[in-house]
DNA sequence: CGGAATGTTGATTATATTCAACTGTTGTGG
DNA sequence: CCACAACAGTTGAATATAATCAACATTCCG
């Protein structure tokens, strides 16, 4: 139990360096784009310095303020990055899946992480120490350049979810985000939605409250727009919906 | 007029890559953060292809959804980036001051740009075109690491911003900027603070309108903290101030 | 001076939060 | 394998925050 009397639920995280780990961090790096094209020599060098973190589900990776030990990969699980709101409340800025990276820009900043890292699944994490980085940016121009991209990606991303956060109502961002992640259905004409996390989660991404996420969808079903199942929805009306997030 | 029937009030921007402007470009790129330590050949050949862009008060420099002919320096003037809200409102984004650049994420990923580019004063702009950028990127690694410091720090910006509107009102925010700003006052032992720009403008800036802006500042000064003579304020109780952003 | 832009203020409304109670679901230790 | 605790989701009522609408005042410039 902790302070507040509650039992934690994920294990702690717990590092391990070498043994499997290795070969694990050579398999899931090499893998990444952020080094591709990366001299083979630059890659292993970095490969040996990497630290493996395990996190069981609900377990934090790191924390808001502190610092960060280096840039973190995913490499399986799922990490939610997050900003806390108000009692159990939080804005999820991010969903780490496998092979995706954290802490680029606080890591070359030399600053605090800027938001909380807590795994959602059981997870485990590549570890890329600061040094390492730094290190690599020293002598690998084509490094630079991939982090250049993962970079701006990222905040172009952020930028665009700002404005989506500024210029659309909450119904709007998840009509918009059911529409995205909607696929063809199995058997007859309809499309289906299936959520990338539980429905609290899907909340704090489009920066509502789990109970505003509840009423939204219920709003949408009661439309006739889609039909809520546990995490499975299906559309009724993707063109509607789709219309919906635009205007 | 324009089709609404409003009189445009800024001249359109006029571009001239020559004549004044090349020795203008050199002595405004060479002072620049993005190009220090970068080989003085290489600063001269980008310099060659810099294009100068005037724009008068209210002129657009870049329009959201349209392509960057490149990455926009901000030589003298002040111009606002800013993302459309509804009739009359936006939300700004970042107020770009001279010696500040704007459109390193979008050019490295060759996207239209994110936000619209307005100038806000009678503003002279430096445009590095995207092939200068692509072609300083293949060859000189402190070149790709200045950018790297530039769009990690816009991106860790960004992100304070995106957990200050999610966890602090209207009003924190408010007194957040107001501390940020204050300055020592000159005669007696009170702290100024100067608006850097119009209220509506900084209004944009917090994310609200103007009509809340003014409700704040009234707020703020109801409450003693502040005393408002135009877009100079007085703070009567700086502590306070900064203990409401904070809470 | 005149007109546009900027700022103020009141009344009303929209959107989402908070609080609280309740139900359903899941994973774990006894 | 069951019981139980933590988690996840739903729903209603009351509330908070800031937007919107609209009229008016002020300031800034040309």
């Amino acid at each position: 139990m902790n302070a507040r009397g509650i039992r934690e639920r994920g294990r702690e995280p717990q590092s391990n360096g070498n043994g499997n780990g290795h070969a694990l961090a050579r398999n899931v790096l090499s893998g990444l784009p952020l080094f591709r094209g990366v001299a083979h020599a630059h890659l292993e060098t970095v490969t040996s310095y990497a630290q493996v973190l395990r996190a069981g589900r609900g377990a934090p990776v790191a924390k808001r303020g502190e610092r960060l030990p280096g840039v973190i990969v995913c490499a399986y699980g799922s990490i939610k990055l997050a900003l806390p709101r108000t009692h159990g409340n939080q804005r999820i800025v991010r969903l780490l899946q496998p092979g995706e990276i954290y802490g680029t820009a606080a890591i070359l900043q030399d600053r605090p992480a800027p938001v909380d890292a807590v795994a959602i699944a059981d997870s485990l994490a590549i570890i890329i120490p600061r040094l390492s980085v730094v290190w690599l940016l020293e002598r690998d121009l084509q490094f630079a350049r991939n982090l250049l991209l993962e970079l701006s990606e990222r905040f172009l991303g952020i930028v665009g979810e700002l404005g989506a956060g500024v210029q659309q109502s909450a119904l709007q961002r998840l009509a918009g985000l059911l529409d995205s992640i909607s696929e063809p259905g199995s058997t007859n004409g309809h499309w289906r939605a299936q959520l990338p996390a539980s429905k609290t989660t899907i909340a704090g991404r489009l920066g509502v409250t789990k109970a505003t996420m509840s009423r939204l969808l219920r709003e949408l079903a009661d439309r006739g727009l889609i039909a809520v199942a546990g995490n499975n929805i299906t559309i009724n009306d993707r063109h509607e919906l789709a219309r919906l997030a635009r205007e």
